[in-house]
DNA sequence: AGCTATTGATAACA
DNA sequence: TTGTTATCAATAGCT
């Protein structure tokens, strides 16, 4: 509800999310307050920023502790019951979600594609070389920063180099021959690395990221 | 916001206040959740209706109490039953892994990227690149399902049509102007889904398949 | 419970 | 940061 719509998920920039979240504050208590006068409702509110900044609203006539303390009896006595099959509604709802995640994924993945027909599957191969697209131009651009990396470290120790020689040729012809080994190595330590294949090697063995994950972690609880 | 400003008063109507209470009830967790969500802020609400029906929510990873005891760092009370906090447990769970198979939807799709090295990366276009395939093979086996179905059809027909042919030649030679007309009618009615071009005009209209539903719906339900 | 006409909240911008 | 405004979201009054 504003200039444009925002994804539900964390707001990334730092600044932008104490903006939002002072705003959001404010608006929140509002709502609290005209719950409170509108149906003669109580209500306790805390709310505690990323920043560890805590604010709280309390309805007039009680305080926080009071309704907490109420909330705990009242739950404990008389809405435990009430509560229990929402609760497991609820998870159900979850689990149904999570579960076309995971069809979703297993689409993707290619590894469940009977149900689709051809419509589908050409719209799902669209989105796919879509997506490898955008993973592939990321890479890319990885591997350029990397490279312009392994650049100018080059650089770097090219210009000390010059100045060591500089002023090795300063001090006498006498250390002529150490100068050179030093040269050597420094050039074989450093070839490598620079070296057209070799700039792949440091990624070449095989990392598994977090794609994949059974995610069969919550089924160990069961309601009993 | 509604047909109509508000007084900020007390709803005399008590079914009219119920009403409310009930939808701005709901309205203000969404608005917490929110504020959790977008901030990565932690939000403990407690609201309690003028008939004392009792309502939550807690942000995910903390507790109303921990919340409250955080806050006021006064409270001595324990009374959350075992079973509430295991089932709140279970959901916190569920909720994590959904958000974890949506961030691997995210990856494979290419929106969140940033957080991948060149490793990671590697293995996801790899990984993207196979199901690119899977999905093209499995879309090549029903290209060629259809066009076999068709051949069959269309065999059929012709055999069908030799059959007529034979008849009518064999019952004599004046009905061989009705016998063209025939003919032509079945031409044109099966060659196009036949026709190279046209086996594929009937997938040409995209559909969009289950992706990137929000899962928004469990949401719906709250504690409380 | 659902449905809209309205008011309200707020994301982006200044 | 505080204010402004174009837009999206919540909801009051009805059914």
């Amino acid at each position: 509800m504003g200039r444009g719509k925002i994804e539900m998920k964390r707001i990334e920039n730092s600044v932008n999310r104490q903006v939002t979240y002072s705003k959001r504050r404010r608006g929140i208590m509002k709502k609290a307050e005209e719950l409170t006068v509108l149906c003669d409702a109580q209500v306790s509110l805390i709310m505690c920023s990323s920043t560890e900044f805590f604010s709280d609203y309390c309805s007039p006539s009680t305080t926080t502790k009071k309704i907490f303390d109420r909330y705990q009896q009242a739950s404990g006595i008389n809405l435990w019951g009430s509560q229990y099959g929402k609760i497991k509604e609820y998870m159900e709802k979850l689990k149904v979600n999570n579960e076309k995640l995971r069809k979703e994924i297993r689409q993707r993945t290619g590894e469940e594609l009977n149900g689709l027909n051809i419509n589908e599957l050409r719209h799902l191969e669209q989105t796919v070389e879509l997506s490898l697209k955008t993973i592939r131009d990321r890479k890319f651009h990885i591997i350029s920063t990397q490279t312009n990396t392994y650049n100018n470290r080059v650089k770097g120790l090219e210009r000390a180099q010059a100045e060591l020689i500089r002023t090795w040729v300063e001090n006498g012809q006498n250390q002529h021959y150490e100068m050179h080994d030093q040269d050597q190595q420094y050039e074989s330590a450093l070839v490598p690395p620079y070296g057209g294949e070799h700039l792949y090697a440091f990624c070449l063995e095989p990392i598994q990221p977090n794609l994949h994950d059974n995610g069969y972690g919550p089924h160990e609880l069961r309601l009993g």
